[in-house]
DNA sequence: ATAGGGTTAG
């Protein structure tokens, strides 16, 4: 550096000019000081940092010229070895000031001098300056790409791999991977695109992804993969961000695009939202291409009639429907479960076939034998393996596991286990779903200890399989054989001599999680077998899922340990497992199950109670509920109220189909029946059914009764607060509610009910006698009850309320007593 | 640079 400042201190300096140089330094200021001359010009204009130098070509001789340039070249030279590239742009920069050309300056360099200068700052672990300093190099005019040998592109790789390391700015890696495809470098080298995209999606960041998509030719491609991945990590708003800017392609509509969007919504359960972006399409006045059409019915495929709307659609605007379109009709008609329509379309296709329209796949036969599976035609289901025998197409292991779920479906097993033995013989591989639909298929037909017979069998000494010789799928199972052999100790294979009419082979069985939840299944009431297998299954590295901590608990609560059960449902939570809406509903039915129905008698509040907090911390873990085994509790608690239950009991199972969907009905109970309730004697029945309605009435009425001490008195009217308006059209609003709760309040239970209404906008207490007490209400028929409820006075007032009189309620409990409801109530537990 | 199928839990 001394002979640079000495040849600085030979030249004229003149002010800096408008464009700056990098950023400065302390460093690099105490180093390039200026001669005192410069010095004071400096000074007396601006304290600026960024000083240039300038080179006085005019003031020198030719000759004196000449040699400081040879000394200039050794100069920068020198620089350029040792990786000194700041001084180097700063003299760089001070030649094309002073009036020499980059090019000049770059001529002076010798590219194999610059490389090894790259090479020793990588080798002195100055990486974080890499990329200024190849900024700077392309500013001169080199081609960056030709002075990195291996070993410096190894640097840069470094380098990304670095700043990916940090994962904490993605939008920063994205900036340099710019900065190096600008400067010529293939960034894929550096880091795999896939990482990048990885992170983006993690860091559900979008716009680094359009960024780092951008990079590239291929934009609108990588755009989709980008929107997929999103979809992956159910991410819908970041997938749209990033279709927002693929969608448009040349003025016109990416149909690409938009198809994969609509996966993206199918991927992110949002159905709706691909049905607006199907509009958003039509109303461009552009046909969707056949992607988009199959997209969009297979997403919709849970929807019928939305399906086959689209579908005609499709025809309408003279889209031709392809063979993903049929199989995508008959998915629709499996989960539909309509097994017959599949086979009217089944025809249909096979027609299309016959004509050389189309060649019916694999995918088309398997899913005609899942709709026939799922609708117990295993027959049929067979025939249609026949089908495509006869047509050619050769059964995967998909396709045989159908069919062993067909015959499991049925109860089959034997036929589950010849289906097993026959793909075996073809030479079809057999993995674990189907090892796993066979076993499922002995469970389904309480052959249990097959299924343990058969699991053991292949865990000691996998499937072992013998191909016939002459089997006419022979050339495959050559090809797989000898390529399985190669790579994998799992399978071996010996090859056959020509005497030898077959050869063995030997698959490995790798149980799943799913292998041991069937099993488990099949332990019956053995809880402690269960939880062995348990045990086995996280000895295998496997862990429990969700299904698993069901099925224990409903071991543990079938073998009358209650408590055991909801201990488990604990340990779940503690295992990390996060319950869902079956276990807590296997909880639910487990308690009720035991506590209730085993015993052939109704529960205590409390046990009912117990029930409800599984239910309202299920409510806690935001799952709506699904709620059948509750809703069959609290009614048959409840009707328990009623003494006379033998015929209502009839009534009340014909009506159990007419609950609502929602849970309010639960909701309400559950608050209604919380301690801290107890006391405030009022029932909200807005918004329920009359069904739901009439439980709601009856649970309260219960849990009154089985709080009451004989010798307390009642200190307050029980008030039932009724629809607002009892001829508004609500969604869930049943006429003939009030009618209904009436009756039963005074005919069932026979308690004195008042109706308390609003004139004008205002309450008043007291209201007006509806009906009397009636002591005998056997007597009474249901026919002789009053359908109307009618005022005293002329004007007909809106029922707003009803009110249960203290006294009624006070004669009512002491006449039952707490216990009778239990005791006289034996019913339909047994069903 | 494109879709579509199989097992287990209430």
């Amino acid at each position: 550096m001394r002979d640079a400042i000495a040849i600085l201190a030979s030249c004229s300096v003149t002010l800096p000019a408008t464009h700056a140089p990098a950023p400065p330094s302390h460093h690099r200021r105490r180093r390039c000081r200026p001669s005192p001359r410069t010095n004071q010009s400096l000074n007396s204009t601006a304290p600026s940092l960024h000083s240039t130098v300038r080179w006085d070509y005019a003031s020198t001789s030719r000759n004196r010229n000449r040699k400081r340039l040879e000394y200039y070249t050794d100069l920068t030279s020198n620089l350029a070895r040792d990786g000194r590239f700041r001084d180097l742009f700063m003299i760089a920069e001070s030649f094309v000031v002073s009036g020499g050309k980059p090019s000049q300056f770059v001529a002076l360099l010798d590219v194999n001098i610059v490389s090894a200068g790259i090479s020793r700052m990588i080798k002195d672990g100055r990486l974080g300056s890499l990329i200024e300093v190849l900024g700077g190099l392309r500013k001169l005019g080199f081609a960056v790409v030709e002075l990195f040998d291996g070993l410096a592109v190894e640097a840069l790789r470094q380098v990304c791999r670095r700043q990916l390391g940090k994962r904490d700015d993605v939008e920063e890696i994205v900036s340099l991977l710019e900065t190096l495809q600008g400067l010529g470098f293939s960034t894929k080298e550096f880091v795999a695109p896939s990482e990048i995209i990885r992170l983006c999606v993690y860091r559900r960041t979008p716009s680094a992804a359009i960024r780092y998509a951008q990079i590239f030719p291929q934009v609108h491609t990588l755009l989709c993969t980008i929107m997929i991945e999103f979809g992956k990590k159910r991410d819908l708003v970041s997938a749209l961000s990033v279709f927002e800017v693929s969608k448009q392609n040349q003025g016109c509509p990416n149909m690409y695009a938009y198809r994969t969007i609509i996966d993206v919504c199918g991927l992110c359960g949002d159905y709706l939202k691909s049905r607006s972006i199907y509009e958003e399409l039509l109303d461009c006045k552009f046909i969707p291409n056949i992607y988009v059409f199959n997209s969009l019915m297979n997403v919709n495929a849970s929807d019928f009639s939305y399906m086959l709307h689209i579908y005609k659609q499709m025809q309408k605007v003279g889209v031709t429907a392809d063979l993903a379109s049929y199989n995508i009709l008959l998915k629709s008609c499996c989960l539909a479960a309509r097994a017959h329509l599949a086979l009217d379309i089944y025809r249909d296709v096979q027609h299309l076939e016959s004509k050389g329209a189309l060649k019916l796949d694999v995918f088309t036969y398997c899913t005609m034998i899942k709709v026939l599976a799922d609708a117990r035609m295993w027959r049929m289901a067979l025939e249609i393996k026949e089908h495509m025998l006869l047509a050619g197409v050769i059964p995967n292991t998909v396709t045989w596991s159908s069919l062993i779920s067909a015959c499991a479906n049925a109860g089959l097993a034997e036929q589950a286990i010849q289906l097993f033995e026959e793909m075996l013989q073809a030479g079809c591989e057999p993995n674990s779903q189907c090892c796993n639909a066979l076993l499922h298929a002995c469970v389904e037909a309480h052959q249990y200890d097959r299924a343990f017979r058969l699991f053991k069998s292949w865990k000691e000494n996998g499937i072992k399989m013998s191909v016939r010789k002459d089997f006419h799928w022979m050339n495959k199972i050559n090809d797989y054989a000898c390529s399985k052999h190669e790579n994998s100790s799992t399978i071996t294979c010996r090859t056959s001599d020509s005497e030898h009419p077959s050869f063995p082979i030997r698959f490995s069985f790798a149980p799943t999680t799913s292998t041991y939840n069937i099993l488990m299944k099949a332990c019956g009431t053995d809880y402690y077998h269960a939880k062995a297998l348990m045990d086995e299954m996280k000895m295998e590295g496997l862990s429990p899922n969700n299904i698993t901590w069901s099925i224990l608990i409903d071991i543990c609560g079938g073998s009358g340990n209650v408590h055991g059960a909801l201990q488990i449902l604990r340990s779940m939570h503690q295992a990390g497992t996060q319950p869902d809406v079956v276990t807590y509903t296997t909880a639910i039915k487990v308690t009720y199950n035991t506590l209730l129905r085993a015993r052939s008698q109704y529960g205590s509040l409390q046990e009912v109670q117990q029930c409800l907090a599984i239910y309202q911390d299920m409510r806690k873990a935001g799952y709506k509920p699904n709620d059948f085994y509750l809703k069959l509790l609290i009614e048959e608690w409840c009707e328990g109220v009623i003494q006379q239950n033998k015929q209502n009991k009839g009534q009340i199972a014909s009506d159990r189909a007419s609950l609502g969907p929602q849970s309010l009905l639960l909701e309400k109970v559950a608050e209604h029946l919380q301690d801290s309730n107890a006391e405030s004697l009022s029932i909200d029945i807005r918004g329920l059914t009359k069904i739901e309605a009439r439980i709601m009435v009856l649970a309260v009425l219960r849990m009154i009764k089985e709080k009451y001490n004989p010798g307390d008195s009642v200190r307050d009217d029980l008030l039932i607060i009724l629809e607002e308006e009892p001829s508004g059209c609500g969604s869930r609003h049943e006429t003939g509610s009030t009618e209904a709760i009436a009756s039963l309040l005074q005919y069932d239970l026979g308690l004195e009910v008042l109706s308390v209404g609003s004139v004008d906008g205002r309450n008043f207490n007291g209201g007006f006698d509806i009906s009397f007490l009636y002591p005998n209400s056997k007597v009474l028929q249901r026919r002789d009850l009053p359908l109307k409820l009618e005022s005293p006075s002329r004007r007909p007032v809106p029922l707003q309320r009803l009110k249960v009189t203290k006294g009624s309620l006070h004669h009512w409990l002491q006449k039952g007593g707490a216990s009778t409801s239990r005791s006289d109530s034996s019913p339909s537990a047994e069903k």
